[in-house]
DNA sequence: TTGAAAGCGCTAACAT
DNA sequence: ATGTTAGCGCTTTCAA
């Protein structure tokens, strides 16, 4: 492997002459500069990442956790993240979680030893606990680069953030299904142990109170945010003959739950039964299955905090910011009944 | 940030026997060893991998560069590639090249100047043309690391493969209409300027040769794998009330686009139509919006990557292996017409 | 079993 | 404008 060293000898200068040319600081002299970028171009040279950033202590790489690649919302900010790096000249090196804490925390401890120049986090897990919140903290501190938080929000932590408007967006999905006339509202709720799925539940619950719905429990499916458990749920809700005018979903995945059961049932969504779901589902858009649904810029979610990132990077100094993704609603007529 | 030379100093010993617990190599008493780790632990200190990697020349992260994170097929791959890539320790470093050849190259020539211990390349282009390959077998030579080419095969150029039977695929498809009694069979191409779209339409036409059913020319939509040229194609087709008794389409998007048409038509799959698509695509499946489809192990093709990448880096003199990927004919029953 | 020393490929003062 | 030198944080001989 051609060094350094090599060009400096094949161009006839000093180690440190070529160095000028690659950071592209100092004085050299045009034509010197010229004959070592054609050494350089001729052997197709190209530095050593690892060697140019122990002097520096610093690289060019961003480290991304994301707990879910299966999970196209995921996919979308990851594309809209890499747009921003491609423009930037830094790398991503790249962890999926799959949900699993320890796996979180191996991918910071690697992230760590590369010593990446910032991360983007993606919570696996719902540090609801303090201890465990402590604990993350002080991995994150190690890490010794800026972090910012994507999506799932943690309490007591202070860092820049992209969330969603959870509460919101349950908030104006619910108020969809009532606006439309709808006299019984339910819900496929997300695992209440985490966050954004108590942030959606509590959103529905205000709606309900603002526009003095009763909450009835049986309407009320508790899910996990899984398919399987949202069709399970759908199904034995139809089965009861037992439905409400109308019912929200809480993700992309229960909401292909909820999908499936009714398809199965031969319900006539926007005529049997009122739906509104969180999420968009590009796929069923594509085949123009449609569907009302509150919905996000997921590609421009994962480029807002990339730039926030490299802000950060820029400006150490500069106070946390968190920035609340707007949510768009977007009616395709399954709000209605009938 | 704490140093080898930090815990040599605080263990009371030198870096080098400091280094001798970090690598597992060499003799070390085992209470000193004991006494360096509590003394890591209590610092929590992680080497360099930059540092680490320096005197070794030689990393442990592996490239990935996908065409197209937005394709769940990628989506799926890069989710097996992280699979094994966990358990072995390894880092991935990761690009999207946007179907772009410059981004590839880009990509190319920072993976480089990462000194990756290898690659999974998913090609951007077809490289039909030799000198196109002949520049990327000079760029990859350059890696100096191995590379395994993913998905889309390259012609002269000798790497490990993992790539699919698209010619096969595309004759099962064919085969699965025509043996369900449809005597005119159409077929919505990719890009034939694509290798790959290529072996799936001689797929097509080997079928139709085999089973004596003339190919008609007006059944054949010459598309470009994109979901929104398959609808207009499809649309046209269905306008013009002159349409095959079955058709096959040659990829997930192609496949959205026509399901596309064919809803806003209402046109009845399986009843007015038969219709077999190439790949699978998930969120249909678990919705139960069932077709007829060929598919591939998607996951499992990313983990045999991923494999066959380690057991070249493991043995860099073995014989160079090309996995072809098999397809599985999946029958739900818009084979039939009627 | 441990330490000293050289060196990996760069950058960045400091001289000249 | 260029070269010399020291050093980044590790690993790895080589001695002891």
């Amino acid at each position: 492997m051609i060094t350094i060293k090599d060009i400096a000898g094949l161009a006839g200068v000093s180690k440190s002459t070529v160095s000028r040319v690659l950071t592209g600081t100092g004085y050299v002299n045009d034509e010197t500069r010229e004959k070592i970028e054609k050494v350089i171009k001729e052997n197709s040279y190209e530095p050593s990442e690892s060697a140019r950033s122990l002097p520096k202590r610093i690289t060019n790489t961003i480290g991304v956790v994301v707990p879910e690649i299966d999970n196209s919302f995921y996919t979308e900010v990851l594309n809209g993240i890499s747009q921003v790096v491609d423009q930037n000249n830094f790398n991503i090196i790249y962890f999926n979680t799959n949900n699993s804490l320890a796996k979180e925390e191996k991918a910071l401890q690697m992230l760590k030893a590369q010593r990446v120049r910032g991360v983007i986090l993606a919570p696996a897990v719902d540090y609801s606990e303090p201890e465990a919140t402590k604990k993350l903290k002080l991995l994150l501190e190690k890490i010794n680069a800026p972090v910012v938080l994507l999506d799932r929000d943690i309490d007591g932590i202070s860092l820049d953030k992209v969330v969603y408007d959870n509460f919101g967006s349950a908030f104006a999905a619910t108020e969809a299904l009532i606006k439309a006339g709808n006299k019984t509202v339910g819900i496929i709720t997300g695992d209440l142990n985490l966050k954004h799925a108590r942030g959606r539940y509590e959103g529905y619950l205000e709606a309900m109170k603002q526009y003095n719905i009763p909450v009835i429990e049986k309407y009320v499916l508790h899910g996990d945010f899984m398919a399987d458990t949202a069709y399970s749920l759908a199904w034995k809700m139809y089965e009861q003959r037992d439905i409400p005018d109308g019912i929200i979903s809480c993700n992309n995945r229960t909401t292909l739950g909820f999908l499936r059961a009714t398809r199965e049932r031969k319900m006539k969504l926007g005529r049997e039964i009122a739906f509104v779901g969180i999420d968009h589902i590009d796929v069923l858009d594509i085949i123009d299955y449609k569907y009302s649904h509150v919905t996000r810029d997921t590609v421009e979610m994962g480029r807002a905090t990339m730039q926030l990132l490299m802000d950060r990077i820029k400006n150490p100094l500069k106070m946390n910011t968190v920035q609340i993704v707007p949510y768009k609603l977007v009616l395709k007529g399954t709000e209605l009944r009938k």
